[in-house]
DNA sequence: CCAAACAATGTTAGCGCTGTCATTATGCTT
DNA sequence: AAGCATAATGACAGCGCTAACATTGTTTGG
């Protein structure tokens, strides 16, 4: 006869933390009741519950979110893709996302992609092992071996950033085309001929602007190729100095620069107080996204403000929807862009 | 007789996802052997293993972290707690843990703090149901619950940033206090007396860097409590502009100031540029962390560049080795700091 | 005053996976 | 040839929790 107790403890119970058991037997009752009262404190007498969650405290419980997943079917967890912590625009994205997810009880689980389509793919695969309720995704393209595990999953998924036309895509953010033409028209409107872009990164949403750009030159009759500057380099405040020197030596006579993202343009306006080129009277120079640096600048940086924390929030929202099975009014929501001329051009 | 397989799918299978049994069933083995393909690849016949692998892909199959963790009892999570995303200086911890962590199967759980003790003690709760393996804190002094709870449940946490003399606290970082005293020496070792403080934020970090600054001004017998302008508000360049203001309003005989962050500092730079004041001819600037920008910037940004980057590697590597129980040389590593001497000063 | 509703608690089983201990087949040593 | 190690697979139980249903006792409406 082998005791069958003396089997019990030979697999370490997670690290001997406190559970749900130990305080229903503390308190003589069923470890129900005390999920219950945690749970749906409505459904367990005032009085109980109180001595409930006096021991519950008495020997540091903390709920096993791993049993509970397992036993609910609900994570509460939303998967979080993003590309890079470095750049303020995603953090404002985030900031905007946790808004609404941590009111409602969800866990926000952060992937950094780091610009990268295999890491992508393997933080989509490692996230799903968190069975998340859904997933937030920045942009629109992925990988085939991704779209498949999504679809074979069916999590719900909205992309943010940039719009999709297609029908079940569900997404949040603006035009980053538009955007870009938008800010070439304007440098237009304000007389310069010979505009040049200058881009980094090259993502999806820098090239998309590229685009915008090239759109407008063309339109106005004024393209000219060697005016497009585009490195796979990762943003920074340096290289925007750097590119710029780069700029100025393949085409000398530009007369304004419209750089993919502020950081960049940072980096040109500190370059152009040391070689002393006179902002904009020389050369005029934009940039991107309004970061919150952009408008204490100087001279102060002519941008498109995007709606960054907006996204977020209208993107959780509507992943909420999706979630809990609402209608979602519209799968693609264009929170549009805004134009901030400023000193520099 | 009630037919038990009727009741078999009363409860949602989690999202209707593939599992072992699937895959096992699908092959007729048994779904032990399919966990052991997937963990302990050497113990599967190399045919078999294939045709697993083979099945799984075509269901989609993901492995499920909750159910995992629970037989386990290993989580596989490490959770980190840092007070801000805006922060640079977070972001390269951040880059650093990862480093570590990713490649070692580890997955980081990211929380931020918004520089509050009550937003901390919540998540650190909030985390602690993940069952980490480990946990990451960026400061050293918690809420009297937090530290009770961290106690019971017994999880390993290692500090960074700030260094610690107690005896069983794990920290990684450099003395706040002494880069703070180092960098107001070397603004006196220029010829300064009239050097000011301005910080805000105000956190522990914050407040050992003042510390530091105050004992250099009062060896050197130059200490003046009206060169020190201290607001809780959270750092940004914008409020870097509005503090010089404040301060040559409050204390217009200064000659030198130093900014307990570099964005703070920054935005001095901009504000000088916008007053005229030359820099560092008619004031001396001076910042601290050596953010990317602060080569850059005319004029380039005197600093104290700290080992973020390490302090993240050599923190997760210090939890690392608690985790695995193997002894830790030293509880607390000291990385230092390096004074960045450049134009501003 | 009785049936029906409700409030408070309990019983049972199972979520998907892995630790532990078999079991069987195969090779290898002396 | 006997004995033993090793390789490959399987059976079983249980991690901590919660959905579903069951069981009490208590209230309420007519």
């Amino acid at each position: 006869m082998v005791d069958k107790s003396a089997k019990r403890n030979v697999r370490a119970s997670s690290s001997g933390r406190a559970t749900l058991d130990d305080i229903a037997a503390k308190l003589g009752i069923s470890s129900i009741t005390v999920s219950r009262a945690f749970r749906n404190p409505g459904k367990v007498a005032e009085e109980l519950r109180e001595r409930i969650i006096k021991v519950a405290d008495e020997l540091g419980y903390v709920r096993n979110r791993a049993a509970s997943t397992l036993a609910s079917a609900r994570s509460m967890n939303i998967a979080v893709i993003i590309p890079s912590l470095s750049n303020a625009v995603f953090v404002d994205i985030l900031n905007g996302i946790d808004k609404i997810l941590r009111p409602r009880g969800y866990q926000m689980l952060l992937g950094v992609s780091h610009y990268s389509s295999e890491e992508e793919d393997a933080l989509v695969r490692a996230y799903l092992a968190f069975d998340p309720d859904g997933i937030i995704l920045p942009s629109l393209n992925y990988r085939e071996a991704t779209r498949h595990l999504l679809e074979k999953t069916g999590v719900p998924v909205v992309h943010l950033m940039e719009l999709s036309d297609q029908p079940h895509v569900h997404c949040v953010g603006f035009s980053q085309e538009a955007a870009g033409k938008t800010m070439t028209q304007h440098l237009l409107a304000k007389g310069y001929k010979r505009i040049a872009f200058v881009a980094s990164q090259l993502d999806s949403r820098t090239l998309a602007r590229g685009r915008g750009y090239r759109d407008a030159l063309v339109e106005a009759g004024l393209y000219d190729q060697k005016r497009e500057l585009m490195v796979p380099d990762p943003s920074s405040i340096a290289l925007g100095g750097r590119l710029l020197q780069r700029l100025l030596q393949q085409a000398p006579d530009t007369d304004a620069a419209f750089f993919c993202n502020d950081d960049l343009a940072q980096g040109a306006l500190f370059e152009c107080a040391r070689q002393q080129i006179s902002v904009p009277a020389q050369l005029a120079i934009a940039g991107f996204n309004d970061l919150s640096a952009s408008a204490s600048t100087v001279p102060s940086l002519t941008t498109i403000a995007t709606p960054r924390f907006d996204i977020g929030v209208q993107g959780a929202n509507m992943l909420l929807s999706l979630i809990e099975h609402q209608k979602v009014n519209r799968s693609t929501i264009d929170l549009g862009f805004e134009l901030k001329p400023r000193e520099s051009a």
